[in-house]
DNA sequence: TGTACATCAGTGAACGCGCGTTCACTGATGTAC
DNA sequence: TGTACATCAGTGAACGCGCGTTCACTGATGTAC
């Protein structure tokens, strides 16, 4: 086969992927070390190189497959209700951060680790997040005099509240199912700005 | 005068802290050398260890201030009003919550980072909140059937706004003053938990 | 189809930078007599 | 009160560890003829 070379490196460069995200989960992105990964992937160090300049460089390159993936979930789902004044409209939203999340939280807290030593990081995360957060906004719009603010806080409570029950799996959560939880947050926010 | 040199020892190491403070607050306390502190400080590199075994420990130290000076502020207020059901307890919590995030908050980043890529300070933060969030949860038992999820949600939001105006000075937030934010933050809680 | 050479992915030992940490030294302060 | 010695805070050059990064080498795959 005339690219047997290139399938080789492209396996490579995927097991490097892979072993990455096992070792970020198990020690943190900023706690890992080049080694680790190769080590983890089962190859040398100076292989490494050859497929990525820098830890930040494979981030990037994680960042860009959820980015990817993240595009291909949202065009898959139907047009959605956008009428916060109903809750069923505000769970479906809820919800679908809480799945968004589950499935790629080793890339999100990885980026948050990034962003927190790496102001380069830090301002493409702010820009990534920036049209979510407008969306969101723009949802707030008709049930909040604040809308941009409220998006904030809301967006602030679900990312900080899934993380505390799906990584850190906080004793105060840890009696909670996902539809539970997501309830819990639903009504929080419905009646949060709804006040019912 | 018999203890100068007592005195000249409590000096640096105080001059270590305040520099340490300033330096955490403008590269992060990741990101922050030993001998970034001590220059801040004026001090040679060596004078360091004759305060601190580590960065970490320094740290220690700063933590202990501040549940000192926490220790202080709680018991300088009145007994406070505890019933959930009423919008102005709820603000007053809130309003407590913002001033000593803002009297704090470089200490309070510092151990978000430490406890980032050290299980130890992750541990050590658990523990020292749990008192917190059981109060919290107390006030909340009357108000909604969970109160320990509830007031998980609620602290991590409290948490994360108030480190995005403050800190990230998020654009989302930028228009609100502090008793806005604080009114934001309260009017969400006080409807979300009582639905009004 | 076979042979000779070129290219490429992968290897791992070695190099070197950054930074935490040490330690012999200084000068000032405290103590003993 | 004065002198001699001890103690201590502070200094900064030097040491050494950890880890990112390089690079000469290997063996396999691709290409030219």
């Amino acid at each position: 086969m005339a690219d047997s070379r290139k399938a080789r490196a492209a396996e490579t460069e995927a097991a490097l992927k892979a072993a990455a995200q096992r070792v970020f989960d198990r020690l943190g992105y900023l706690n890992t070390k080049i080694t680790d990964i190769t080590a983890e992937a089962g190859r040398a160090a100076g292989s490494f190189y050859n497929h990525f300049g820098s830890k930040e460089d494979l981030l990037e390159s994680l960042l860009a497959d959820m980015l990817a993936a993240s595009d291909r979930e949202v065009h898959a789902d139907a047009a959605h209700d956008d009428d916060f004044a109903k809750r069923a409209a505000i769970r479906w939203h809820v919800a679908q951060y809480w799945r968004f999340f589950r499935a790629h939280r080793t890339v999100i807290l990885a980026l948050d680790q990034a962003a927190l030593v790496d102001q380069r990081f830090a301002d493409r995360l702010t820009t990534l997040l920036e049209p979510d957060l407008r969306h969101l906004a723009d949802h707030f719009a008709g049930v909040s005099d604040r809308p941009a603010a409220t998006a904030l806080a809301v967006s602030t409570l679900m990312r900080q509240f899934t993380h505390a029950k799906l990584v850190q799996q906080h004793p105060a959560a840890a009696d909670l199912t996902d539809d539970e939880a997501i309830d819990l947050l639903t009504d929080l926010v419905d009646r949060g700005v709804n006040g019912r």
